[in-house]
RNA sequence: GCCCGAGUAGCUCAGUGGAAGAUCGCCUGCUUGGUAAGCAGGAAGUCGCGGGUCCGAUCCCCGCCUCGGGCUCCA
């Protein structure tokens, strides 16, 4: 955000603090910065605000704005600030915890005077009247501790004209649009049933039919970087998981055991521990290394209620996790393969955007500082051999190990967490795992773990965010319709339909008893690639007339030309329709 | 989990302290139509669940559940 943007917002957060006091004399003032979209400010209310509220004290502040009110800064000692706040309990906490020498100052803008470090704009003349906008009040702890009292936060928006303003607005209008609860209903591609459970999914059969298109082509690609695929049980015992540290690390996203024949049972937050006892199946040598083994493997993890949303968040989730097994020479270049493995996933799946984080090591971890050093420092340093830009995120490691996140930016410029790639000494120490060296000495490897499309549910969520449900053809839950003109050309669309399907495409008849363009705009709703219409010169001649969801009209062509099109195109993973 | 808001037909959404509505979808009949909605008829609701106030509650009050927007946390 540009310095001016930033002065704009932060000066209206404070006009707003001028408004929300005007209307509520006692109110407690929080803190009210400027942030990526918009600004807001947090107060301690004698009551909930309406929306009436806001809609009061959005008018308050174009009065105030359009007062050419002055902002001044002035500078005062702790015991003046201390004095100028004492009716402000956040405040005066702020106060006694600025560092000693800091500067302390207030901006006084009309009647309102608040503790800030700046900048703002010279005057409220800088502030278009017509290019901010109250958006909504919500719930926010004291800084942000759940501990802490809950105060009333006010978010707004502002731009440097009304224009920015009308299209952030549409933009808002257009995530709505594409938002994969909406869609994934309208689509029928997956479902959320109270009387299931909340976070846990029911993927229909278009959805499904996306996710098998996912999954074959995640086979084939992990095939040919050397993976082997496995699969593991959904329980085990919970000393497996005393063992793994979950329970002492993970424990408060973990189910309560279950008792099986007077044994405690777990239902698995994580694959790792299975593959670890593969691993001990026998001994190894290191001329098996590294060792891949993959699976889409569905694990459970306890969400707090009130942070699950439609796929993106949910409790019962599959990931596309594997774990590597490597020498310590190895543990460089494997990262390089995952990474590549990893970029070319992701670009044929239509990302070619990234955010990506290195992550370090938290307060709560194992393993020692020599360890968790070591693998820093080899992440950091194949980042900088694949020349990918990367942010360094202090303490967010996992607690065995550093990580790699990287988030993917869909059309609308949106980051979504999906890969993490992650350096593990503590796994390979505490399940005693070891390799049998050129040496004839038992080493103790490595152990690499890693999600690239992250859980099938929240890749999904984003894909149909990304594609606003029109899916590439060779993930389309329908990717040929055919539609007949009458009834007579109907025995060849069905002929049709087997033959495509003998090809393994998804190909569907419509056959309900309406006329061709109502049967068009069902499959424009549903975002079918293909809509092969049919009618007696086709059916005569063995051809289709070939329609896109794009509403480009390729016109009649042999039906064998419309095959070798498609296969093409299917094979190819190809984002075009032609 | 916490704060605020919402929950009416399969979907989207009106509505009312006194007989529950529309659109799309669904079903039936007619229509056989050449690139985004043919005509007619019909079925469909424990008005989220439980309790209370009231002669009477879908509507007012209380509790719970679920969803949405946030806070916090994460794949």
């Amino acid at each position: 955000m540009d310095e001016k943007l930033l002065k704009l917002r932060h000066s209206l957060s404070h006009v707003m603090a001028e408004a929300v006091l005007k209307k509520f004399p006692d109110a407690l003032l929080g803190i009210g910065p400027a942030i990526e979209e918009g600004f807001y400010y947090d107060f301690l209310l004698p009551r909930a605000l309406t929306p009436e509220d806001l809609n009061e004290i959005e008018q308050e502040m174009r009065r105030i704005v359009k007062g050419n009110i002055k902002f001044v800064r002035k500078e005062l000692s702790r015991a003046e600030a201390r004095k100028a706040f004492k009716n402000q309990k956040f405040k005066l906490e702020l106060i006694d915890e600025l560092p000693e020498g800091e500067t302390i100052s207030t901006y006084t803008s009309d009647t309102f005077t608040d503790l800030c470090k700046g900048p703002h704009v010279e005057s409220t003349k800088e502030i278009p009247a017509n290019a901010f906008k109250l958006l909504e009040a919500s719930g926010a702890y004291w800084r942000g501790d759940e501990k802490n009292p809950q105060l009333q936060r006010i978010y707004g928006t502002a731009f440097s004209s009304k224009n920015e303003l009308d299209e952030y607005l549409k933009r808002l209008e257009e995530i709505k649009e594409r938002d994969h609860r909406k869609l994934g209903k309208d689509l029928e591609l997956f479902h959320l049933s109270d009387e299931i459970g909340a976070g846990l999914v029911l993927w229909m059969p278009k959805g499904a039919a996306v996710r098998m298109a996912l999954e074959e082509y995640w086979k084939s690609a992990h095939f040919k970087a050397g993976y082997q695929v496995v699969y593991s049980p959904h329980i085990a015992k919970l000393d497996l998981w005393k063992t793994s540290h979950h329970w002492e690390f993970y424990r408060e996203n973990m189910y309560s055991p279950m008792e099986i024949e007077g044994q405690d049972y777990e239902l698995k937050p994580m694959n790792c521990p299975f593959h670890l006892q593969m691993y001990k199946m026998r001994k190894r040598s290191y001329r098996e290394l590294p060792l891949r083994w993959a699976e889409l493997g569905t694990v459970y993890r306890f969400e707090r209620s009130g942070v699950l949303h439609g796929l993106m968040r949910v409790r019962g989730f599959t990931q596309d996790d594997a774990h590597i097994i490597v020498t310590p020479e190895q543990l460089e270049s494997e990262l390089v393969n995952i990474l590549n493995l990893n970029l070319e996933i992701l670009r044929t799946c239509g990302f070619s955007e990234y955010d990506i984080y290195l992550s370090t090591m938290p307060d709560h971890h194992v393993g020692t500082y020599e360890n968790w050093e070591k693998a820093t420092s080899a992440l950091k340093s194949v980042l900088e051999k694949t020349n990918l830009p990367y942010k360094i995120d202090p303490g967010e490691g996992v607690f065995y190990g550093p990580k790699i996140d990287i988030k993917i930016k869909d059309t609308l410029g949106r980051a979504w967490q999906c890969t993490t790639i992650q350096v593990d000494f503590n796994l390979p120490e505490a399940f005693h795992i070891t390799y049998v060296g050129e040496d004839g000495q038992e080493h103790q490897p490595i152990m690499l773990h890693r999600a690239l499309m992250g859980s099938l549910e929240r890749f999904f969520g984003v894909l149909i965010e990304h594609y606003k449900g029109a899916f590439p053809v060779w993930m389309a839950p329908v990717q040929a319709r055919l539609i007949p003109v009458t009834d007579k050309q109907t025995e060849y669309c069905r002929r049709v339909v087997a033959e495509l399907r003998d090809m393994g495409i998804r190909a569907e008849l419509d056959d309900a008893p309406e006329r061709m363009q109502k049967k068009i705009m069902t499959a424009q709703h549903e975002k079918v690639p293909y809509q092969l219409v049919v009618g007696e010169r086709e059916a005569g001649q063995e051809q289709v007339a070939v329609r896109l969801r794009t509403n480009e009209d390729l016109g009649p062509m042999p039906l064998a030309d419309f095959k070798r099109m498609i296969r093409r195109i299917i094979d190819e993973r190809s984002a075009s329709l032609k």
